[in-house]
RNA sequence: GCUGGUGUGGUGGAAUAGGCAGACACAAGGGACUUAAAAUCCCUCGGACUAAUAAUCCGUACCGGUUCAAGUCCGGUCACCAGCACCA
């Protein structure tokens, strides 16, 4: 028996595919191409963990088998290498965040290649990279130049240890995503993109791709498109008071409104407001409360009257009293609400605490004096006039017609999207690439400047100011107006991290390219990504953000499809042995070079696949790793059983033509648990047999290959299973004809209950296993006596008798 | 509260399209080999009743339904996970 000496094997196969660049994607696009991508990883000073090489071997097992079925395909990598737990870790220990970077990559890049991934590292990509974030800044600038990128001085919301603005997708729970500090709110003059405008062909255009549904569902939350109509309502005032609604049918039921706390009206109405005073203070109160309380306090509903103006309701004239209250949100709809508290929750709540009427309009519920009745599928139109009668739907048709007709009101769709926050004030990040000046306002640089390289500084705090560090760099912020040659100052905050991710997939079709992000004809050959796999925590950041700028580029002419990524999957998480995420605190971490340099690459990616459903999380089994070593070392020890041979045995024939199905539609189904394990029963079969023909060993080899690319490597040279590398092989045929057994067993049930088993033909007639299963001596007792009142027997599968005494 | 998902042995997990529940592993127990240990190989391994690996019964979170047949389909309940959360 031969130990398999892992250490020694691994390191002489990875050096060879990197001589000879087995990986590298070809420029032939005569073949079939097929692109395979994973997030490229944030190189952190901590290094790898179990965690990562997950994803990366799952798409490494399709893109070495799509390789030996013959595609041309691009498995790329590359660093997401901009963001602050680099910059905070430079600020620490007093060295340049550039130099930190390359320290972390170098460490990433050495475990990465240790695990064997089939990656084509002469594309890796570097957002940090000058020549790379010139093109981040390019795609700025088109979104500029078609207004999709403007600056506004807004409320946002602020992280107080990272000391930088956030995006809404950056706050989780009212804590910042990143540190889980407090997240309050500033006002700030930020340079925003128009994410919104594209709401409406982020929701549809999901129907063209192949996502899982949690994916979609989630996206779609997240923009959260709904249909409803705005309601012009008369002040006494005189001013117009507009509401958004989705339940204009219950306009009649309408016995209050309620006007968010910034709402401009309170300003205009400042001197006819008698408690102006209360309200004010209530604006402040408002103000002050974070999001994290604001969420927090969300039961209970506060709120002010104002005293002195009141609203009209436009069906029945009826005046009624306007509140002030914070669960009226200003940055959604119009900032204010027809409240009606029969059909509404929220509403129902308010106006008992306030005492207000409820009137009901909408027939079918329980009384709404008890609680409100939201359900539109059910009710009928009540104390509602023109409506009375007609079914929510109806009515909704009708009310929206009525009060176009009136022109007080028209349909209208909303969206919970905001526009994407994106500048940061921080210096680890692509600048700006725009100047402002006194008398042109902000006028983006010239695109033969680009890259604007960020400038070398000596200290790169954040400032509590919210001040970006470059802003201290006079030399490099004065500069002149490209426009009127005047003076100007150049824009001090830069790229949140999320731009430079938000097209990298389009740079690894042509790399090195200078003239543009890259060249047509790649473009179009390689798009879309056939297969991205990524995170669910990505769903609404990085996902919806690279899915809005790749429809940007499509728009301009840059990209051939709509869509960036034909098919996403997500893997689940590894957690610790205890079952709890892996973090340093709980100290359940697993550093994948442990279990290299102990097992070698070949089980640790086996066992990752093996761990169990690739799309669930899944625990950390130390011992479990020991069985896919057994296994790794059972197939270096097929050598010892070795026959000549150039078939494969009849006696072994439907077993391997399984397999071949079995493994290659598990892979392809991300079922890669299952594809082992065929792949282990397989081996007890041959082992069993007792010994394995060089033909049987060399299928066997290859389908092994994708998951254990070293071992299978040198078990084909040491066997002399065939001419080159594993690697260049083809992917074994099956013949379906083949995969069936010459004798099946099936079970014999009466009455559902199994009584024998029969072995048979698989072809044999109804007639005939009947026959057979009633000859059955436990069949016999079970129906003697009995009348049989029905007989099934499903082909290859099952008898089943039915009898009554 | 809303949306999506999950619930199967001691453990991780299998089970086409409704057709033998527990594949494949791990752990555990027993045996072989060995001076011994490790490694390896062989056997057992959901529960009850059993001398029995004879027969029978129970068993896929819980209650009910459809069906010759339900882990799988339908209705309801509970628990857990993830995302969103006063979005009018």
């Amino acid at each position: 028996m031969v130990k398999y000496n892992h250490k020694n094997v691994e390191s002489k196969w990875q050096k060879i595919w990197e001589d000879k660049g087995v990986f590298h994607a070809s420029d032939d696009t005569s073949k079939e191409k097929f692109y395979a991508l994973i997030e490229f990883p944030y190189p952190s000073g901590q290094g790898l963990h179990v965690g990562h090489p997950r994803p990366y071997t799952a798409l490494d097992t399709v893109a070495r088998k799509r390789r030996l079925q013959g595609y041309n395909v691009l498995y790329p990598i590359g660093w997401d290498a901009f963001g602050l737990p680099t910059e905070n870790y430079a600020i620490k220990n007093h060295i340049h965040p550039e130099i930190v970077t390359k320290q972390n990559i170098e460490r990433f890049k050495k475990q990465i290649q240790s695990l064997g991934i089939s990656f084509d590292w002469s594309r890796e990509i570097n957002t940090t990279d000058p020549d790379y974030y010139k093109w981040t800044q390019w795609i700025f600038l088109q979104l500029f130049k078609k207004g999709l990128a403007y600056k506004k001085e807004m409320n946002v919301n602020w992280c107080t240890s990272c000391k930088c603005v956030l995006a809404n997708e950056e706050v989780v729970n009212g804590v910042c995503e990143r540190c889980s500090s407090e997240v309050i709110h500033k006002v700030k003059s930020q340079w925003m993109l128009k994410i919104t405008a594209y709401a409406d062909r982020l929701i549809n255009d999901l129907d063209l791709v192949d996502y899982p549904p949690r994916v979609k569902a989630q996206q779609k939350n997240w923009i959260g498109r709904s249909t409803g109509a705005e309601v012009d309502f008369k002040a006494t005032t005189g001013d117009t008071l507009t509401v958004y609604t989705t339940r204009c049918d219950t306009l009649f039921g309408a016995t209050y409104m309620v006007i968010s706390p910034e709402h401009p009206l309170i300003e205009k109405w400042a001197d006819k407001l008698e408690n102006l005073d209360e309200i004010k203070k209530y604006q402040l109160e408002a103000s002050k409360k974070s999001d994290f309380e604001r969420t927090e306090v969300a039961k209970d509903k506060t709120g002010i009257r104002l005293k002195g103006v009141e609203a009209v309701n436009p069906v029945n004239n009826t005046q009624i009293p306007i509140f002030v209250s914070d669960y009226v949100l200003v940055s959604y709809g119009t900032g204010a609400i027809m409240a009606v508290p029969a059909h509404d929750t929220r509403d129902w709540e308010f106006a008992k605490k306030f005492d207000l009427p409820i009137i009901e309009v909408v027939k079918g519920g329980k009384d709404v004096q008890k609680e409100a009745f939201t359900d539109c599928a059910t009710g009928i139109l009540t104390n509602s006039g023109f409506l009375n009668g007609l079914s929510v739907e109806e009515a909704k048709k009708k009310m929206t017609a009525w009060l176009e007709e009136k022109k007080i009101g028209r349909a209208k769709v909303n969206y919970k999207l905001r526009d994407w926050v994106f500048s940061r004030q921080r210096y680890w990040g692509e600048p700006i690439p725009i100047v402002h000046c006194e008398k042109c306002g902000f006028v983006p640089i010239d695109e033969s400047e680009l890259p604007l390289k960020l400038p070398m500084v000596d200290s790169y705090e954040p400032t509590d100011t919210g001040e970006s560090p470059l802003a201290k760099m006079t030399d490099w912020i004065n500069t002149k107006c490209p426009c009127c040659g005047g003076k100007a100052v150049r824009e001090t905050d830069t790229m949140p991290q999320w731009a430079g991710s938000s097209w990298y997939f389009l740079r690894y079709m042509d790399p090195h390219n200078n003239d543009a992000l890259a060249s047509k004809q790649a473009l179009e050959y390689w798009s879309p990504v056939d297969w991205y796999n990524g995170g669910m925590e990505h769903t609404t950041l990085h996902l919806l953000y690279s899915r809005f700028w790749h429809k940007f580029l499509y728009d301009i002419g840059v990209v051939p499809t709509p869509e960036p990524y034909a098919k996403r999957t997500s893997h689940g998480m590894i957690l610790g042995e205890n079952g709890e995420k892996m973090s340093k605190s709980r100290g359940n971490v697993v550093n994948p070079d442990d279990i290299v340099n102990e097992y070698g690459a070949d089980t640790m990616r086996l066992y990752e696949m093996f761990i169990g459903d690739f799309e669930k999380a899944a625990p950390w089994s130390p011992s479990s790793i020991r069985g896919c070593r057994r296994f790794i070392e059972r197939f270096y020890n097929l050598q010892n059983i070795l026959v000549d041979g150039d078939t494969i045995r009849p006696e072994l024939e439907s077993a391997f033509n399984k397999a071949i199905k079995k493994v290659g539609d598990d892979i392809e189904n991300i079922k890669f648990n299952t594809a082992i394990a065929a792949l282990m029963s397989l081996i007890n079969e041959v082992t069993s047999f007792g010994s394995i023909s060089k033909k049987e060993l060399a299928v066997f080899t290859i389908l092994l290959n994708p998951f254990a690319p070293h071992v299978t490597e040198e078990i084909w040279e040491i066997c002399s299973l065939g001419e080159g590398m594993v690697a260049e092989q083809s992917w074994p045929e099956y013949d379906e004809s083949k995969c069936v057994e010459q004798t099946i067993e099936i079970a014999v049930q009466v009455n559902g209950k199994i009584k024998a088993k029969l072995n048979i033909s698989p072809d044999l007639e109804q007639n005939e296993v009947l026959k057979l299963a009633k000859d059955d001596e436990n069949v016999k007792k079970a129906i003697e006596g009995m009348n049989i009142i029905k007989e099934i027997y499903v082909k290859g599968r099952i008898v089943n008798i039915v009898v009554k005494p």
